[in-house]
DNA sequence: GTTAGTGCAAACCTTTTGCAGCTCT
DNA sequence: AGAGCTGCAAAAGGTTTGCACTAAC
């Protein structure tokens, strides 16, 4: 159920087709979350518990070389794993909400004129765009509020600014 | 001669000035280029022999997450190092030459209006961007093409689209 | 005088590498 | 058949932690 293109690609690139590399891009494909090497190691391990981890850090690191998936870090959201996405869609900004993790996506003019400007006024040949947001959704926004008001009741903690992992 | 800007910063949240963030804080500003810890902390180390790395590290993630520097991947060339600059100027994304490592920002009004976007199209309270972009400078750009064309000479090789470090 | 911060050593975690054996094509 | 891939074990980064000592306020 791999999808043609990429299996194409890889074929195009005179690389082997193996179950292993099977499990893992259907799983990049089919998932719409972002997963990091961790993640992916374990769901594939469901489906082939042979697989070893060190496959799918070196299936990861050929997929992101021959560019069909992207890395992503998404701010450090939760240490310092990196994240992978099929390269299919349009190019989009990845905006994280720092408090509760979720990932939406944005697609928007100013990326492409971004693009073309710094093409035209650097002389750049762009290959690739990352751009990640951090803040706070909506709903942890309102969160948020509530607990500034809370703290504001008690006196403010000398340490109280440093973040917690 | 640290900027005061950041002492005082550091002041209102109850941290302590000590001679090693003093010289850390220092190299931060004056360096103009992106410093990873590494680099960061051997130039420490000139001024300050006895100096730890962990010092460097602590420091660091103290200014990260009290938002006083932010902290780049730049695009991952060469390796997973972070690096850092001072949070004092306008919005801007870096610009990173595959081939030659040189950074070059860019400000621009699309990365103001993609901000906006964000906030009013998804919700987001936005606290920071990150926006990289890699490629290939323009000198680069020229170097490639040669190179290119060279290999189009020799009868191209199975594995040479894979990258090396 | 307190309490935060530092240095040291050791732990941690994720990713990479060397190599023998397996398997796609 | 044979080069490409995989699995295993071990190494290699880069970063964090526990704890006793030091220094900033």
């Amino acid at each position: 159920m791999t999808a043609p293109s990429i299996e194409a690609a890889l074929r195009q690139q005179g690389l082997r087709l193996t179950r292993q590399r099977r499990i893992l891009l259907e799983l990049l494909e089919r998932s719409g979350a972002h997963l990091d090497a961790d993640r992916l190691y374990r769901l594939a391990r469901e489906r082939d518990p042979k697989i070893n981890r060190v496959t799918v850090y070196r299936t990861l690191k050929l997929l992101k070389d021959t560019g069909l998936v992207d890395e992503l870090d998404l701010m450090h959201w939760e240490g310092e794993a990196h994240y992978y996405e099929t390269r299919m869609k349009q190019e989009h900004a990845h905006v994280v909400c720092l408090r509760c993790g979720k990932v939406e996506e944005y697609y928007g003019e100013p990326l492409r004129k971004m693009r073309r400007q710094i093409e035209n006024h650097l002389g750049f040949q762009v290959l690739m765009v990352r751009t990640e947001v951090g803040g706070y959704c909506s709903h942890c926004r309102a969160l948020r509020a509530r607990e500034l008001e809370a703290a504001a009741q008690t006196p403010p903690t000398r340490g109280a600014a440093r973040r917690q992992r």
